[in-house]
DNA sequence: ATTATGTCATTAATATATTAAGTATCTGGT
DNA sequence: ACCAGATACTTAATATATTAATGACATAAT
């Protein structure tokens, strides 16, 4: 029968947690988590979601990015407003701060990634992007 | 610069939440959580483990597992004893109760992981494999 | 034997994950 | 206008994640 260690859902934890592992130390400093600052990221991109999209594009649950959000915005890092059109929805942007902060952070980050990257190869990490874009397509 | 979507954390998380709604049912009708899984899934290969082993195994922190050990030994899914050489190990093992349950549902999982194996090849399965192990190796 | 140091498991404190339930708002059909 | 159903977000309850600190035991060196 198939081993403990074959299994693919625990393997792809490993292996983030293997990748987490590059990055960590300098969002430690910082003194955010790993959910905080992937929520950042997209807004920094995004300029402004609602809190569906940024659950969906952080992969992060609606009840914890509420407090995520909650969190984040005690420290000043982001401001939420209600939509005019739709009373329902919270759009969600980056104060100053934040924006600040990320620009600090960032090349930072992406020496750690070229670090991983050239570690493995770019061919390689290319091909396994390819490879997970594929399996979260999947659907049972 | 790097989007947000590109980064292979993040790719890793969602593969991994994308592989497990192939299991998650299941898992879920049998009251078990992911991580109770795992540990039940480690020890039914390793008959009987430090609480140290076990976490390295199943990729879960000590303190976690401690809160883990417990929910399943008051389930009587697994019995603790305290290692006669060193008093501070403990030694974990499952229950026959446990066992029988591994049996039950160990097939049906199966066939999921069967199912997941077919909707993306077994080529590129083990090719993504290979990858991890690779990833899984990398230090900063 | 004693001390210093290290290791293993647990506890503590806070953050996040997960499922279910609740609240306010919107939308479509009547 | 009204109401049944859907949607967005939040709250609640429990489980797990994360880092730091603690307590019990082990080991090596003095």
């Amino acid at each position: 029968m198939r081993k403990f260690n074959d299994s693919i859902p625990l393997k792809l934890l490993k292996a983030r947690e293997s990748t987490m592992t590059f990055f960590r130390p300098i969002l430690q400093e910082a003194g955010l988590t790993e959910q905080q600052w992937r929520v950042i990221r997209a807004l920094n991109e995004y300029e402004e979601l609602e809190s569906k999209q940024l659950a969906e594009l952080c992969c992060i649950l609606s009840p914890s990015l509420t407090g995520i959000i909650n969190r984040l915005e005690g420290q000043g890092h982001l401001k939420r407003r209600k939509s005019t059109e739709d009373q329902r929805r919270v759009l969600i942007s980056l104060t100053d701060q934040a924006k600040l902060l990320f620009k600090e952070l960032s090349p930072r980050l992406e020496g750690r990634y070229d670090l991983l990257t050239n570690q493995i190869s770019k061919e390689k990490l290319e091909l396994l992007n390819t490879l997970l874009s594929e399996i979260i397509n999947l659907e049972p």
